[in-house]
Formats: structure tokens, C-alpha cells, sequence
DNA sequence: AGCATGACGTGAA
DNA sequence: GTTCACGCCATGC
């Protein structure tokens, strides 16, 4: 199915994101040529079985918000573990401007 | 087939 | 700067 593909493609993308740098929803749907698709993606992320292959805790709102609904144990475990990876927080927020990975 | 929901994004108040 | 509302698409019931 072309849909699980897309799937597919979220988890690589959110894989090839390095330590220390964090992805948006909407930065993986552009990359996989859907830009609306933002809500897919991180549908795929929490309804999909893919274990902690992939580092979905690098991947926050536009904005540098973490999901509310974080999986791996809640918004302050993500912010933790970003935090040990080296990811600057502003006010709570992922500072964006530094640890934003481009992935195109 | 249609309605309601959801790990989003952007714009406006 | 913060908060609210609307819009986008796919999935669930």
C-alpha cells in the first residue's frame, strides 16, 4: 500500500535525524512531498507499532513544542532526553534555530 | 457512506 | 507573547 509506505518513509526520515538535532511534523511531511500531511506523520508515529527504532522524541512541533501525548513517557521524559542529547530549550521549547535538522 | 477525532500548522485576535 | 479558531488528510466507529 502506498499509504504504509508513507509510513514507511516517516520512521526513515525520523531516523536519519542525528543526536542532538530534533525534527518538526511538518519538516518530514514536506520532505516525503506532502507539506499538509503534518497530522499523517505524526499519526504514524503514535499509532504505528515501530518500536524505539526510531527516535520519535527528536521530532516536536513547529513551534518547538513536544506532543503532549509523548509515548515514551510523557512531554518531561522527551524534554530529558533531548536536553541529554544537547538540545538547547528556550522557555520550555526546543530552540529551533539551532537544533532544527533540515532534512531537504 | 458519513461523522467525529487526532503526536499539526498557520493566521488572527 | 499568548491563546483561539480554522484548515489539511487519514483513520476509527
Amino acid at each position: 500500500m502506498e499509504n504504509e509506505n508513507f509510513f514507511n518513509q516517516v520512521y526513515e526520515a525520523v531516523k536519519l535525524i542525528p543526536k542532538g538535532k530534533v525534527s518538526t511534523y511538518g519538516e518530514i511531511a514536506r520532505f516525503l512531498g506532502k507539506p499538509y500531511y503534518a497530522r499523517q506523520v505524526g499519526w504514524a508515529l503514535h499509532k504505528n507499532p515501530y518500536p524505539i527504532k526510531v527516535p520519535c522524541h527528536r521530532v516536536v512541533f513547529s513551534d518547538g513544542s513536544l506532543s503532549s501525548a509523548f509515548a515514551f513517557g510523557g512531554a518531561n521524559e522527551q524534554y530529558r532526553l533531548l536536553a541529554d542529547e544537547g538540545v538547547t530549550f528556550i522557555a520550555n521549547k526546543v530552540d529551533l534555530k539551532r537544533c532544527l535538522y533540515k532534512l531537504i
